[in-house]
DNA sequence: CAACATATAATGTTATAACATATATTTACG
DNA sequence: CGTAAATATATGTTATAACATTATATGTTG
């Protein structure tokens, strides 16, 4: 549905105006939907997020520096959404040998099995998404690299 | 630059996987920028919203409701998020006559002269997305329209 | 090697988000 | 009219985000 309608607001001042807008009111429309699925599996967003980059590692382990890189939403503490996940079991921390200062952090086969159902989720986000094609996805996701320069 | 590269990530699964990512990752890019502008003014980016909100409505007052539903981020707490403006002395707030259950709401002078400066914000945005043209905005802009469904 | 700088993670603190519940007023209905 | 349901907002509570500080280990340099 048209943004304009959606927030009951007339019109914007021009299209870049409109994008900014777009951009966070559909971010929080996809936030919502993550956030109502993940829920049944005591996980939030970025929980997620980082158990997605832990499976990518896996079985190496990743440091807090590198979660923190490569999370979506960059000022988050990781260190303590990390403990959160280890509390409920989903990821072991040690201490690196060869830097003291390290934790070394590796995503346990508990996780790996709740990301493993999870991955359905994708399918359904396909659903969700399934008002425009394989192609405008592309040309979104081509103009959005684009803007961030 | 490439999504894939900002976050070190080969590939993605599909084009929809890829937007969903893009999405978040774009936000959280336009949401620092905005934290980082708006916190001269000692304002929040949905205090900022509210405001904008409360002057297309100026001089007729909104109530909590109707904030709430014109609001980017439908979760939040409206009647807190009014009292922090009132405080601050950007809004006020009185109640209905009518329907003495209603708060109306109306931004201040003083929250106008803000919003005054503020509007400086478009121009800098403009500024920030200029990596894409007016075209390829409305191009994203109709696409996520068609997305939401 | 000592002293200082840097890197890495954990912790402290405050404000806010998210969710549930309470309060007050109005509306609906038998 | 009196009671129940619905509406509008405010408040309580808990977890988390955001930011600053601390603790510990490693690197660097004179």
């Amino acid at each position: 549905m048209k943004l304009e309608k959606e927030i009951q607001q007339k019109e914007f001042k021009n299209e870049f105006h409109k994008l900014a807008v777009n951009i966070i009111y559909t971010h929080s429309w996809l936030n919502s939907y993550q956030v109502k699925t993940l829920n049944e599996y005591n996980l939030t967003p970025q929980q997620y997020n980082i158990l997605r980059i832990l499976r990518g590692y896996h079985p190496k382990p990743a440091t807090v520096n590198l979660l923190k890189e490569r999370m979506l939403d960059k000022m988050s503490d990781a260190s303590r959404l990390v403990e959160r996940l280890r509390v409920k079991g989903l990821v072991n921390r040690k201490y690196c040998e060869k830097d003291r200062r390290r934790a070394e952090i590796i995503i346990t086969e508990s996780g790996l099995r709740i990301l493993d159902e999870l991955d359905r989720l994708d399918k359904e986000l396909e659903k969700l998404l399934s008002g425009i094609s394989q192609n405008e996805a592309h040309q979104v996701n081509n103009i959005l690299d684009k803007m961030r320069g």
